[in-house]
DNA sequence: ACCTGAACACCGTTCAAGT
DNA sequence: ACCTGAACACCGTTCAAGT
């Protein structure tokens, strides 16, 4: 049986992560995550064995925002719009919410592979629609897969490089995904 | 004046630094490094006033290696040699660089603007020498500059990324340079 | 001038006691 | 079952004493 303290908890915790988190960084600590998540330190543990499970999850759901968006491109793209222009804006869309959430993806580095597995495992069908609909209209060079665009997202630049940097890069890989 | 022992010690330190680092990574503790080197923490600390400037001096120690192979492939370039095929070598070169020395990449990830700076100051005219000879044999991609080479460097994938996977982008990105 | 190493501070993690 | 928070452990950093 679970309390409903509990989920109330673990929500609590994981709303107080994600926003300290993009605020300030990896730097955070258990103890202020916990107060500002109003529990002490040993339900956060019990909730998340250790701190990077922690972000793990934070990361995690975040992610799921990545998901809901390539489902919405892919629909776009079953609808007729041009997929190399959707591709380009989910690449945008990651590398800015990578930016946007400062250390959200520093922090993420270190278990990306990880989340990045997640990420494909249940966003690879949308992507696949896309990257079909884009080889048939001739759009793609032939021997693009779904992995290769995992690979970009995973290389994606973080908010270290300048935002002038990330739209050049995103010019860049592009420019290797098309014929 | 400079004690003698005060330029062995600090040698001694980036030696540990560099040998420790490369095999278990950035978990290596200040004490560990210490001792390793043969001297004191405070020693240590002395030379170099905090853990961050230790690994941010023994990465640019190791960024000098590429700047030597840079040349080295510009006086091939310029010897006749193909520019693209180059550019390749060094790419290659660089992300095993990084694949090899295990966290020397990922220690390197927080300071990589500062690095990657040096490197580029220094590495610019052996890099120009290249482009400009690619661009004139028409290999390159007109818009191509340094700062794009800078960029995909900064963005190689790091140790973390399977060696096949590593191998996959650097075709991708070769393939961004190309016209 | 520089080296030494015990001591400090900080932060991730644990665990005995409570409800 | 779960929560609490004082205590522990670890590691980066400092500083008084030594040469």
């Amino acid at each position: 049986m679970v309390r409903a303290d509990s989920v109330r908890n673990r929500c609590k915790i994981l709303d107080a992560t994600r926003r300290l988190l993009s605020t300030r960084g990896n730097q955070v600590g258990m103890d202020e995550i916990a107060s500002h998540a109003g529990v002490a330190v040993g339900t956060l543990y019990r909730h998340f064995p250790t701190k990077a499970d922690l972000i793990d999850a934070t990361v995690a759901e975040l992610s799921q925002d990545l998901v809901t968006r390539l489902a919405a491109a892919a629909d776009r793209v079953a609808a007729g719009a041009d997929p190399i222009a959707e591709l380009g804006v989910l690449l945008r869309e990651f590398t800015e919410m990578a930016a946007n959430d400062r250390a959200v993806k520093a922090a993420a580095t270190g278990l990306a592979a990880e989340s990045l597995r997640q990420l494909e495992e249940r966003g690879l069908a949308q992507l696949q629609r896309i990257i079909d609909a884009a080889r048939a209209r001739g759009l793609l060079h032939p021997d693009i897969t779904t992995a290769d665009l995992a690979l970009l997202v995973a290389t994606a630049p973080s908010d270290t490089v300048p935002a002038v940097a990330r739209e050049r890069w995103l010019q860049l890989a592009l420019r290797s995904l098309t014929p």
